[in-house]
DNA sequence: GACATTAGATATAACGTTATACCATGCTAT
DNA sequence: ATAGCATGGTATAACGTTATATCTAATGTC
């Protein structure tokens, strides 16, 4: 029932004026030994925190950042949270995390959240159809910002991303290596950035390599949708032996609906996915990716953020990061649909 | 370049006072249609945002939630907070996740950086080693909490949770009744509340159908830990035919043991799950599994928490909601180990 | 012994809001 | 004409901090 503790209740039971208190919980000033101790004992006894509200308002200074990510569900960007977290902790942030559903309604709402409580620094995964006005509101608060994965047009922020055209060519050029001729684009709705240029990649690869006609076959980022795309694509385009996917889930997704077919992928279908998420390697048959570690990534990320927030006049930087071709089992030469060649 | 917009700066602009402008925002008082507009035109042109660490700081109302929770990846976590985000949202709310790792020490941090901005509510999955000083913290300061999953010993918070000793007896039942009399509980480390009652009801129910003894077999909650445990305990006790996990993850991880030992799953060994994950349903073979809807789960937690905000004095509530038996593929009737019967 | 220096503390104002009380008007009723 | 009352707005203080300036002893210097 007691009333909330503050600075002045703390000093008035030890004894001292307001600022002294202040000063022996941020360990500034020049406090005696003797008074030091006596304060902590009183923020002992009443259990005082301070307010953090009061403390950032007053000093212009905010130890909390938000993430601002499109799906906390997904495997990827949990793993890239624990980078950004572990990182930025250890230098005394806190991390609060806030899901979009890629609703750029919602999304609005927590970029407004996010300044009207004045925290440190953003970290942003932006929404697919995020608006201009997104970006200036940032700006106009100055608000250090690091975007991730996907760079929206004009951006004036820092950013880190995955070298995605050049990963997919990779892929698709291992497919082609395999014997595959008819190598189609497996998820992702809408066009990100993301998918963008991951499809950039492929179309580039497909007439270099002058293989067939891009099929790119839209469906949602989940296990599920990858299962019906996959029948839904067999049935459509029943000459494709191989698909490169948008990411690992909607790969996995994918071979479940090769299985279901009743075949098998890396045999009948080979199957390639983007990320490697911990189920890739473990799932079976183990999913043939392009991997990015999304915990170091998530590292790399905090990292750029802190530099941003220490030189808050650093010229802009962008760090792409690429990919690598790990095969496992989904993957295999080009079997002839029937008898032997 | 400009400075950041305060209420003095809009006041200015449309030549009216601080509190004029403050009521417009909130849409209280008394204001003519006129001056109305005017304050608008300006707030829109400054992109001015209130600062709510101040607004909440005189006021005392805070439309910002924390989600304290044990791991943001865990899919059923995941589900949960859609649910809970997608209630509190229409509510006016905000929720931040943040993410402890289970670990006590990080707990703490989270939850006075918590207290420390005066937010309006706390939804908390208590970290496995818990200490009684966290629990006391949020006493005094009097924030209004709803724990999920985990109730903390002598916890003096309202209570979302589930029926886990009597969940974890309909399916260990349900496995005898199939002739299984060879069952272990598989997965969890350390005693949660939760696992402590899935146990208890696991061993009261082998007691009661006169089973065989205890089988427990820790591991963490992933499906890689799955996969390990389940080959070590089938080394271990080959004589068992059937398991009960302590999640999903553990279960399906199990399953790709089976498999890895050439066997099928529903068939030498049945295994049952608990959360009915989205995956659940999805993989092959398809999972059966002790299913809650952790979406609406979420919902309930939410409202819970809106209730207990507006009634600070309500009696404590704890809510059990039972779990139901969905069966899939991974359980069947026993077959003897060689030949026919 | 006068003066500067330092250690150890404090008084005061400010951060950007909102709650409360108050003050002008203009209008109605008598 | 004047009390009474809405209507539309403002002055002021307060929320809990921290930055800045200031104050008092005690110590050191010559």
């Amino acid at each position: 029932m007691a009333e909330k503790p503050t600075l002045e209740t703390v000093a008035k039971r030890a004894g001292v004026s307001i600022p002294t208190v202040s000063q022996v919980m941020r360990g500034t000033g020049r406090i005696s030994e003797k008074t030091r101790k006596k304060v902590l004992q009183a923020v002992r006894e009443l259990h005082y925190v301070p307010d953090a509200r009061a403390s950032s308002m007053r000093s212009g200074q905010n130890r909390e950042i938000g993430f601002v990510i499109n799906r906390i569900s997904n495997p990827f960007n949990a793993e890239v949270i624990s980078g950004v977290s572990d990182l930025l902790e250890l230098e005394g942030y806190l991390v609060s995390v806030l899901d979009t559903s890629d609703d750029a309604e919602r999304q609005e709402r927590h970029l407004e959240a996010f300044i009207a409580n004045g925290r440190g620094g953003l970290l942003w995964v932006p929404a697919i159809e995020t608006p201009q006005a997104a970006l200036d509101i940032l700006t106009t608060h100055a608000i250090p910002t690091v975007t991730f994965l996907r760079r929206p047009e004009g951006s004036p922020f820092d950013h880190v991303g995955i070298r995605n055209a050049d990963a997919t060519a990779v892929g698709v050029k291992y497919l082609a290596e395999l014997g595959h001729r008819n190598i189609a684009y497996l998820g992702g709705t809408g066009m990100s950035d993301v998918r963008r240029k991951r499809i950039e990649g492929y179309k580039r690869i497909l007439t270099e390599l002058r293989l067939g006609e891009p099929v790119i076959w839209d469906c949602h980022d989940t296990k599920l949708a990858g299962l019906n795309a996959m029948l839904a694509l067999r049935q459509a385009y029943p000459e494709t032996t191989a698909v490169i996917c948008n990411g690992d889930m909607v790969a996995l997704g994918a071979c479940l609906g090769v299985i279901g077919s009743g075949l098998k992928p890396g045999r009948e279908v080979s199957v390639i996915g983007f990320d490697d998420v911990e189920d890739a390697a473990v799932s079976t048959p183990a999913l043939t990716t392009m991997a990015v570690s999304p915990y170091h990534l998530g590292r790399r990320l905090a990292l750029m953020l802190l530099n941003r927030m220490r030189e808050r006049d650093m010229p802009v930087t962008v760090s792409d990061v690429s990919a690598e071709l790990t095969i496992r089992e989904t993957t295999g030469p080009l079997v002839p649909p029937q008898g032997r060649v």
